[in-house]
DNA sequence: CAAAAATCTTGATATTTGTCAATCAATGAT
DNA sequence: ATCATTGATTGACAAATATCAAGATTTTTG
């Protein structure tokens, strides 16, 4: 593993307080691998073997019933994901792709768990993770039981815009139909939901968003924290 | 305290493994308390200050924005809520409201995090815990975004007359305006999908379920663990 | 570069779900 | 027991969202 790579996962909060042995010891055992895009990595219903940080690229994380699929989440540099199913020892509950071609860097879940017994800051860090991830969940839960399908897009464009510091431009990082999946509509009623959006302060031009009217989405969308995964909100 | 409801506690996984002066420490610093019916316990984007433990009664988890209101959980004896937000020492994102007189522990919340670092079982239990709950939020999410409203009533009665032991028939043990709540419909919905569910299997009268046709209700929902939460409303 | 494939948009239409209003049923209070 | 309140159901209708089909646009591929 390259060293900026080390550094990279050394810096994230989960790792940051870790002992310098015990953090030695789970790069040691982990594997650092370059994916193509479109690769699933994960398929819901395996045994959780390996936590999973991103490193480079962008990883799909969505679930299926029956003939249907929703995106539950992407996740992208530096972060992990399925922390959960790899602390319970249990299977996976989504399935997991690369978006990019990605470079990944799988720990053991048993080096996971040994870590969580033996280094009392990294157990301190994987709580806070957990919670925190929990809590995103049940905000994301509210979203799509409080909101309709306009307003979770103009939360979601609205946080964007936050997120880059308060801009009122942006281009959106995904596919739309990603982004739709993600907020729980189809691709048709995304595009619509754009065109009505265009009375709230929103100009889209193919990928590229421009917040024309702050105080007309804001006044749409009440954006709060107890509802939006927000870094920034006012 | 009640000698059998410290014992009660004492049973939950969450503190099953904590060292005995540790559990003392935290029971000693917890108030037994009995609230009325339909108290608020808790209000969305207060600080959370206690972990709070049912003992008898039912708790409903709640969530609004705006002027709408949805239902997230709902919590039976003997169990615990809000772990979350104390382990993050964050705002509560949802409120708390008793739906029968219930007598509940109240756990300062700064207890628990010590517990956390002097007790390495209750840590490992306190991941295990927060990793469920997390994993059951994904399930609910997945359901929310796969399955349409009959068949999430569906699902649901199936889990319920599966967690009652696969019997046939059994009472729906909240109001169902809290039913079509957690589900995320309107009651009047509720009420056709009820409708709707007589062509696959299920008989209801008042609050009695009867599940006349197991195979043609289990077609319908495809039950499935990565889908299903075991016992999330009782 | 051109052809092919995929994504996005739009219109027409269908389905699902919500809203409103009325009624019925159950429950609790006096 | 009776009245008042709350919850449940039903019908009529409206709104939201999905589906299907056709083009338009963009991206990928040979």
């Amino acid at each position: 593993m390259r060293e900026e790579d080390r550094n990279d996962i050394r810096n994230l909060p989960l790792f940051r307080n870790m002992t310098s042995p015990c953090f030695d010891a789970l790069i040691h055992a982990a594997y650092d691998q370059v994916f193509p895009a479109q690769l699933e990595l994960i398929r819901q219903g395996e045994v959780a073997n390996f936590l999973h940080v991103v490193l480079e690229g962008a990883v799909e994380l969505y679930a299926n019933w029956q003939d249907r699929d929703t995106t539950m989440a992407v996740v992208q540099p530096v972060a992990t994901f399925i922390l959960a199913a790899c602390m319970r020892d249990a299977p996976y509950l989504m399935s997991a792709r690369t978006l990019q071609r990605s470079r990944i860097v799988l720990i053991p879940a048993v080096d996971v768990r040994a870590a969580f017994s033996r280094d009392h800051g990294f157990a301190l860090a994987t709580v806070q993770e957990l919670s925190e991830g929990y809590r995103n969940l049940v905000r994301h839960a509210k979203n799509l039981k409080l909101r309709n399908a306009r307003e979770r897009l103009g939360a979601y464009l609205w946080q964007r815009s936050q997120d880059a510091g308060g801009v009122a431009g942006f281009v959106l990082p995904q596919e739309k139909r990603l982004l739709a999946s993600y907020l729980g509509m189809t691709p048709e009623s995304l595009s619509r939901a754009f065109k009505a959006l265009r009375d709230h302060g929103v100009h889209i031009d193919g990928m590229r968003v421009t917040i024309t009217d702050p105080a007309a989405l804001k006044a749409l969308v009440q954006p709060n924290t107890l509802l939006d995964t927000a870094l920034n909100i006012p």
